[in-house]
DNA sequence: CTTAGCTGACTGGCTGGTCAGTCAAAAATA
DNA sequence: TATTTTTGACTGACCAGCCAGTCAGCTAAG
């Protein structure tokens, strides 16, 4: 048994997942803990402050989830990176939906805006990492550079979730774009093998559900 | 003057810019017309038909927009299109915000859906044709799939947008990462000349005064 | 007894939508 | 032409439902 304040983190998550962030009700939280709703109200004041906690909460998991990402060689893991968030995940669907609701609110609001950037920076900071890494290891060309290419594929990423919820762009068809980028435009060509460990011959056309 | 129904549409878009799409109320709208609230529940039968109507009406100017960009050879058509969506206007901010709240609404409405669809499948269109124009022309190596580049470039222009929105990321840093990214990976490699002027763009709701 | 945790019942504000009725202009009638 | 009727555009007032937040009070543990 967890706590209630955690307890109720965790609630919100499944009601943002069920009803979206713009229909979200204290209720609708409620109805996925024991509680009642104005027992949310005694744990945390308002609802914007519970949706502030729970960003926070979520933005724990997401440094820990990018922080070392599998793969031996830069490649392989700049490819991990990039799956990790573009990749399909059991609640995925309707939560990135959440997601994206809150970010379009994001100029509405201040202590929103201030957490969103805190997952950009974070990611795009991952990424140059690796990129950097894979410089000087010398499976990348020298001259990339890696600020312009973590921040492009921020960029991109942020793309292929919006196209995704927006008009249901299937996922595995952006992930295979990006590991063809990263093949062609970042890897030294040696021979044409792709150090992209993914998912192998993924095609056009996959009903996502 | 412009006849009542259209009249509000143009009211439903500066209310949008205003308020933006979750707090937009039909009041808000009626303050932007000579008209009562009452008055545009005459004219469009609910909320949910008159924001249909307005995505109708936007794709329209959409369309045109995107159709024959400024440019002689493909590589500079190429980029004015990406231009038009990414290169900020004067009021652009807070009407790109409001699209991406109608974006994030998308799994919740079939027919917010469907106009969307619409969108991104004649930018992806337009994008493609011209990609298709250069590998014709010449200018564009020719290993490039067309539809590839085409998805990927879509693909990337909804993060632009996204990133600005959500964490103000800047739009002309973006740009020039496109133009790079079509210089680099598409262009045949000649002198390094860049083709790619960037121009004064259009993007999907210029409001026309 | 005190207090932390919790609750049902309630409130106040907001918003989409309705409706009876106003009004001027067009159409019909004499 | 003069008069009446119809109709399209419009409106103020109102309603029903929803939801965040409040509050007095309950209960169990220390």
């Amino acid at each position: 048994m967890t706590d209630a304040p955690t307890e109720i983190l965790h609630a919100t998550q499944c009601a943002l997942c069920e009803h979206g962030y713009a229909d979200l009700t204290m209720q609708d939280i409620a109805d996925e803990t024991d509680l009642s709703k104005a027992s949310i109200h005694y744990h945390y004041d308002c609802k914007h402050d519970l949706l502030l906690a729970f960003l926070d909460h979520l933005y724990e998991r997401f440094e820990e989830r990018i922080d070392d990402p599998d793969g031996e060689t830069p490649a392989e893991r700049l490819c991990a990176l990039v799956d990790s968030i573009v990749t399909e995940r059991s609640d995925a669907p309707a939560f990135q939906t959440a997601l994206l609701e809150i970010k379009a609110q994001s100029p509405y609001d201040e202590a929103f805006r201030e957490r969103l950037q805190r997952f950009d920076d974070a990611y795009v900071e991952a990424v140059r990492e690796i990129v950097e890494a894979g410089v000087a290891d010398g499976s990348f060309r020298e001259g990339v550079d890696p600020d312009v290419v973590a921040s492009f594929l921020a960029t991109f990423v942020n793309g292929v979730q919006t196209r995704h919820v927006g008009v249901g762009h299937p996922l595995d068809e952006s992930a295979e774009a990006v590991h063809t980028y990263i093949d062609e435009t970042l890897l030294v060509e040696s021979s044409t093998g792709n150090a992209t460990g993914s998912s192998g011959g993924v095609e056009i056309g996959g009903a996502s559900e």
